[in-house]
DNA sequence: GCAAAGATTTGCT
DNA sequence: GCAAATCTTTGCC
């Protein structure tokens, strides 16, 4: 599908200069609308962590995988047993940053949709570095990585492609330095130094695919297979190869 | 209060 | 292709 989704004309072009550039903040209305349509408008979209003067770059990844995850009955969701202190936020308003952490070591960042009414989120799984490549390197060398050293026995590590530097949940946050700290963020204000922002105008709306989601094969057959992992699918920065 | 599993990644078999 | 690493949250006693 190649449609341009609710996020593709902003009904009110905010926009301010950066960089010669004008960028303009993703719409919290998008993500307010249902949590499907907001999937489709999220592709496409960059994921910017500014400079940490000194530190890192400014960092920069155009979204290319995201999933669903919706209401209080969808079996695979933190929601599905109501609020807890870690999944609180998702039942608060639209475009605040939800990060948990998951098998112990690895960070993942959700972005809340819909109104308080319904607790929902979108996954972000994976990313193409547009900008800062090299600060992505080195915050994932802190991070460390799933598996630690130990059995390297010296050898170098083989250097991380650019394309493969957040090809995943874990690897997104890990490259943009994203921790539970951020938990509560507003991803939509130009302000916060984790943020949205709206595909540039001249590039074109990118295609989507659509597959059930992954990793959660403990939730009931019905919400295991449904189609809620939307996918940009000719990009080489999937968290699967396709 | 304790045991079990998880929205993952990696390196070795 | 499989299992380890690692710790928080959930579920059951």
């Amino acid at each position: 599908m190649t449609d341009d989704g609710p996020g593709a004309r902003p009904p009110q072009e905010r926009g301010w200069p950066v960089g010669g550039a004008v960028a303009r903040s993703f719409p919290r209305e998008v993500l307010a609308a249902e949590t499907l349509a907001a999937a489709r408008a999220l592709l496409g979209a960059r994921l910017v962590r500014d400079a940490l003067p000194g530190l890192a770059a400014r960092r920069v990844g155009r979204i290319v995988e995201v999933e669903a995850y919706l209401g209080l009955d969808d079996r695979a969701s933190h929601a599905r047993m109501g609020p807890t202190d870690r999944n609180r936020v998702m039942f608060g308003p639209p475009g605040i940053a939800y990060v948990y952490l998951v098998y112990g070591m690895h960070c993942c960042l959700n972005v809340v949709t819909e109104a308080s009414a319904r607790p929902a989120a979108l996954l972000v799984r994976a990313v193409e570095p547009v900008e800062g490549a090299d600060a992505m390197r080195e915050a994932r060398a802190v991070a460390g990585g799933g598996r630690r050293s130990a059995a390297t026995g010296g050898r170098v590590p083989r250097p991380i492609p650019n394309a493969r530097l957040a090809a995943g949940p874990g690897l997104v946050a890990a490259a943009f330095g994203i921790d539970r700290t951020h938990t509560g963020l507003d991803l939509c204000d130009p302000a916060s130094s984790l943020r949205l922002e709206a595909r540039p105008p001249d590039e074109p709306a990118p295609e989507i695919a659509a597959t059930p989601r992954i990793g959660i094969s403990y939730a009931p057959e019905a919400w295991a297979s449904v189609p809620w992992r939307f996918i940009v699918p000719r990009s080489p920065s999937l968290s699967r190869r396709s």
